[in-house]
RNA sequence: GGAGGGGUGCCCGAGUGGUCAAAGGGAGCGGACUGUAAAUCCGCCGGCGAUGCCUACAAAGGUUCAAAUCCUUUCCCCUCCA
């Protein structure tokens, strides 16, 4: 067992938060085997690494030796959490959350350790609550307390509508915890009403508190916005080598070492060397690809890293063409250019293509070509047809 | 149930009969500069083999030579009163 000190190092990395730290130790030193929780959405999963930071977290605790509960959340799904969007949303199938639950485990087998996972739905105690037990639930909580919440707060300090039912979201949460009588919970900081709920029913139903960790919401590839699959600013965890390369190098700097801190296991003081590097005018693209290098090498391997960081430079820092590229094959000799990049796919309308061969975007055999009008020949073999920086296509006739 | 406000392109938002494929901003895309960073600058930003044509301003009808703009109906959203 590692000692309770190291633990609490480790489990502090990256965290905004921990309520509280004191009984963290406490129970660590107690209890020894803690039951770690984190709640997931129901919805279909493409995990990003934003939600890697959590998850990564959970792999710690199962590293510590601690029991993780990994909670589907399909009966509060039924809501939608109104951190943020509110729509109610549909009621999934049984069929459909056990799809995405599966989707779930193909993903996270990446990071976590599947034979020490518990999984959960939260149907398995929703499902037959009767109402006199919703009653008792609701009863736990004030008005006056459910409206300090922040959004809740400002939607109705600025009369916009809400909904009885959403009231019942971080209830339902809460009582998540009493069910699996869980010591910790884990979520991102803009959870952390929902986690304090847990805190207060879990002594209302009896049981000693929870423990909550929040971590940071990670911005995405722009940099401001958290990474979020509907914002279209992230990075999939089975995004192919080279897209995952392309999109570390264009993080800004500034946010580079928040990646290196939460999504891999360099040493801190490493970090802060690099950090320090920088201020004194070390190019920071070198530690870029480092990082670039950490990830791939977790979510595929090392030699899939390398090879990624060779096309990159290549490509990109010496503006070379790809040894591999899609290929497209036709029978097909004479086109007229704006189609042909339509064909292709490297443009989604015949405007759009033309309207990059206005702009000096479009290259054939690495020449630019700039009437859009332009009819070709290819030439019997390979041709190779460039959109922008980063689109290529091999033409083979 | 009653009264009022509103629905414009990916988003915000101007436009209240022709000059509107629709101002402005943001996002996005392309180009320059670079380290595919940031910042900056320039261009593009519905479709069509294209100095024109087609489809578009919630939906359907109507008035008009002409409608995002006027009229009718429908749908949706919001606020207030009950």
């Amino acid at each position: 067992m590692i000692p309770v000190d190291k633990q609490i190092e480790i489990i502090k990395r990256g965290t905004v938060e921990i309520l509280k730290e004191d009984e963290l130790k406490e129970r660590l030193e107690k209890k020894k085997v803690l039951t770690v929780k984190a709640g997931f959405d129901p919805t279909a999963p493409d995990i990003h690494l934003g939600h890697t930071v959590l998850i990564r977290k959970l792999r710690q605790f199962q590293d510590l030796g601690h029991k993780v509960v990994f909670l589907i959340g399909d009966y509060t799904g039924m809501i939608g959490d109104p951190t943020g969007k509110n729509a109610t949303r549909k009621q999934l199938t049984k069929e459909e959350v056990l799809q995405n639950a599966q989707t779930y485990k193909d993903q996270v087998e990446k990071i976590l350790d599947m034979d020490k996972l518990t999984i959960e739905f939260n149907s398995k105690w929703f499902k037959d609550m009767n109402f006199e037990e919703v009653i008792k639930l609701s009863s736990k909580y004030t008005l006056a307390r459910m409206l300090e919440r922040d959004d809740f707060e400002k939607r109705y300090s600025s009369q916009q509508p809400i909904s009885i039912h959403e009231f019942f979201y971080p209830l339902m949460q809460g009582y998540d915890s009493v069910a699996l009588e869980s010591d910790i919970e884990l979520g991102g900081t803009d959870q952390k009403f929902n986690l304090v709920m847990g805190r207060h029913l879990q002594r209302e139903y009896g049981q000693s508190s929870q423990i909550i960790m929040t971590m940071p919401l990670l911005e995405g590839l722009d940099g401001v916005e958290k990474m979020s699959k509907s914002l279209g600013n992230y990075i999939g965890i089975n995004e192919s080598p080279n897209e995952m390369f392309g999109k570390i190098m264009s993080l800004n700097d500034e946010i580079m070492y928040k990646y290196f801190e939460l999504l891999t296991d360099i040493d801190m003081e490493e970090i802060k060397k690099m950090k320090t590097a920088q201020e004194n005018g070390e190019n920071p693209m070198i530690f870029k690809k480092r990082l670039a290098k950490e990830i791939i090498t977790f979510y595929h391997s090392e030699e899939d890293a390398a090879a990624a960081q060779a096309h990159f430079e290549k490509v990109h820092s010496r503006g070379e063409i790809p040894d591999e590229m899609d290929e497209f094959k036709t029978t097909e000799g004479k086109w007229f250019l704006p189609k042909l990049i339509c064909e292709t796919g490297l443009a989604g309308s015949n405007s759009e293509a033309r309207r990059h061969i206005k702009g000096g975007a479009v290259k054939i055999n690495q020449e630019k070509v700039s009437d859009p009008r332009t009819e070709i020949e290819l030439e019997k073999g390979e041709t190779v047809l460039q959109v922008g920086k980063r689109k290529f296509i091999k033409i083979i006739y």
